[in-house]
DNA sequence: CGTGAGCTTGAATTGATTCAATTGGAGTGG
DNA sequence: CCACTCCAATTGAATCAATTCAAGCTCACG
């Protein structure tokens, strides 16, 4: 009894990490290896290559577990805030299933590469309005508003960040914003997108539900 | 004691899974989840389009845990045998870390995660040409050849299947293994794959061995 | 042998990039 | 309140990488 007040304490006690937009995210240090659980704001897994090129690997949101690629090993890419950022610390013996508890991580990370996978189908197979209509899908999704018929989200990404997470140029993505737009599939503006037809967008984007993955109950109480 | 023997005669009595090339694997029954440890020949986990279009989102090969997206739910793929196969099937308990057990299916799983998010790099930001020698390089490390200096291994891929994991056209993948030839770089040659310099090609593909996840030897041994 | 899948080659086309300005908007300081 | 700056968004033109379409070719296998 006294042991289960002491951990309720000391979860209740944890610091929440705070950054501005444009720095970088890491492992906090500690007992175990740690990850973190985002709170508010968004987050990019980036990857640099030798000569410039930048490609996001994965986009954080607020309730994501951050970064999954950590408990890898040794991390060749970045985690850079998008905006101001939120997050607690949580270390991954508390992630790990034990007794009674329902901490599925190991679901959790099968989840992630199925994730991994559709982006992957999307960068090898689709066009590029495809990839661009597939991560706004994508997002609506992740952010809980796709159950709604005229749906609108955040979207503190600029051209830049969505040309590097869909494999295109700046350039071309704010070409096919405009043609996005002028078909009525999805408006983007100051920094929030909105989407009148979900189903409409899903189906040019060919899009399934199926590979987003749903967020486990218990990552939200630690 | 006696336990302890069971498991071992249980282990040993584990019955392989045969399969000829084209045919499709899919999670073995039995109590719990199960998978499949991929003990000969090559697997392709595919994703389909609705109007056809393939990718191939993994290539498994002798030794690997095959397919850890089956424990995330519903499959939304296939994975096909690319030549003849022999798996045997493993529970998820079985991977699940347990006492002195050094069982890691969490590390496991998210180095299956940073392999994915390398794949997204290759197909976001690569051009078809590092693409390909990124492919082979990816191969030669996860098969063991990649330690000596003259280095070839089976490559049991059609242009097909080479275009469709690397987001390209059969066409255009013959006319980059003639160009890899005539630069010395890589000779495909009756489903066999000759580099005479990796760390050229590495180079030229701006490969990072620490993306591809080294095997534990725990999944040798069950 | 004959046959068909996979490989090879060429020419025309397209989707996306690159380069180069220009415009717009938010923030700063006078 | 207005100039000034800076960064992001927009637009156009030229180029390029990769695809598409269309033949042939080769060779493993029946």
């Amino acid at each position: 009894m006294e042991t289960a007040t002491a951990t309720l304490d000391a979860r209740r006690a944890r610091i929440p990490i705070a950054l501005a937009a444009g720095e970088a995210l890491s492992p906090p240090g500690g007992a175990g290896r740690q990850l973190l659980v985002l709170r508010k704001g968004w987050a990019a897994r980036c990857h640099r290559l030798s000569d410039g090129r930048r490609q996001i690997s994965a986009l954080f949101v607020a309730g994501d577990l951050c970064d999954p690629l950590w408990l890898a090993g040794t991390p060749h890419h970045t985690v850079e805030a998008l905006t101001a950022i939120e997050a607690v610390p949580i270390a991954e013996s508390e992630l790990q299933p034990r007794g009674e508890g329902p901490a599925d991580l190991v679901r959790e990370l099968a989840a992630d590469v199925g994730h991994a996978a559709s982006w992957t189908v999307s960068l090898g197979r689709k066009s590029a309005l495809e990839r661009i209509a597939h991560l706004f899908c994508d997002l609506l999704v992740r952010l809980g508003r796709s159950t709604a018929v005229g749906r609108s989200c955040p979207l503190p990404l600029s051209h830049d960040d969505i040309a590097d997470a869909t494999g295109l140029t700046a350039q071309h993505v704010q070409r096919l914003l405009a043609d996005l737009s002028g078909a009525g599939l999805a408006r983007v503006a100051r920094h929030k997108l909105s989407v009148p037809d979900f189903a409409r967008l899903a189906r040019t984007a060919r899009f399934d539900l199926a590979d987003v993955p749903r967020r486990p109950d218990w990552l939200a109480r630690v």
